[in-house]
DNA sequence: TTGCGTGCAAAGGTTTTGCATGGCA
DNA sequence: TGCCATGCAAAACCTTTGCACGCAA
């Protein structure tokens, strides 16, 4: 599969960009505006071609939150171990994504490997429901 | 939001399309080739609307399993209750969706609900990973 | 020099929407 | 009759792709 053969300026770009960004997500899009908001051009083809190389090389991870909507990048830099406890929430009510840090979480990837011979991928997983605050709100009848 | 407030001949269709195929899921245009292919004419627009009323009355359940691929609708009928243990695995090497019921993978909406208050909605979160046949082959290395 | 990377524009596929018409109650 | 539902075509959206050119090694 496509391999970072050469260093390019875009590619440099990309990733001063994921860099600051490190530990929240982003869209192709994001990139594109931050660096368009520069005076920088970049094209969006380029920006998808390279995402596609970290992807597959390991150090990008790719998820989607909202149904039809951009698909989210996470760059993990080299420690991918990091991310291993890694879960994402999105809520449904008021979109918010929520990175979550949780050991016992993980436990579901056991349970599902060993009840089920099935290998869980947390870093593509995002778990649907209703966060915190907005089920308070909807018992409040405040929201919505 | 959308109520069912006329009946109609292509509710109707819809509908004895979604008894007969209930318990297994399906897209949009799966319901227009079907009708179709028996010379008998529905708009995916009206498909598409019909759906919306249905999944916002609660007895049809969308999710997306394939990034940019089309939406999947699975009809629970009457007894929503019964998808309550009800877990969706997508297997990214051969693309196999898995339907699965599980009482102890259940205990993943308790904990996160205890938790860290968030209230999972398992019949929109898809676990992503690798299933066990594909692992076995993986295994083998006589697969892919 | 070789061949990968880039940029542009066009195509791809699914879903939504505007508008006129049709049909339920 | 009044309003909702339908059908068609066009639009919207994100992403991929073909092709010619540029640039890294």
């Amino acid at each position: 599969m496509a391999k970072l053969a050469y260093k390019t300026r875009q590619q440099e770009l990309l990733l001063s960009y994921m860099s600051r960004t490190q530990g929240s997500h982003f869209t192709a899009d994001d990139v594109r505006a931050y660096f368009n908001h520069k005076n920088i051009q970049i094209s969006l083809a380029t920006i998808y071609r390279q995402l596609e190389k970290f992807v597959a090389g390991g150090s990008v991870h790719k998820y989607f939150i909202d149904e039809h909507s951009a698909a989210c990048y996470e760059y993990s830099g080299e420690t991918c171990t990091k991310l291993e406890n890694h879960f994402h929430l999105k809520c449904e009510k008021c979109g918010k994504l929520i990175h979550l840090e949780c050991g016992e979480l993980s436990e579901i990837g056991s349970h599902l490997k060993n009840e089920h011979g099935f290998s869980l991928n947390p870093l593509r997983t995002v778990f649907y429901g209703v966060c915190a605050d907005c089920a308070k709100c909807t018992e409040e009848k405040t929201c919505e």
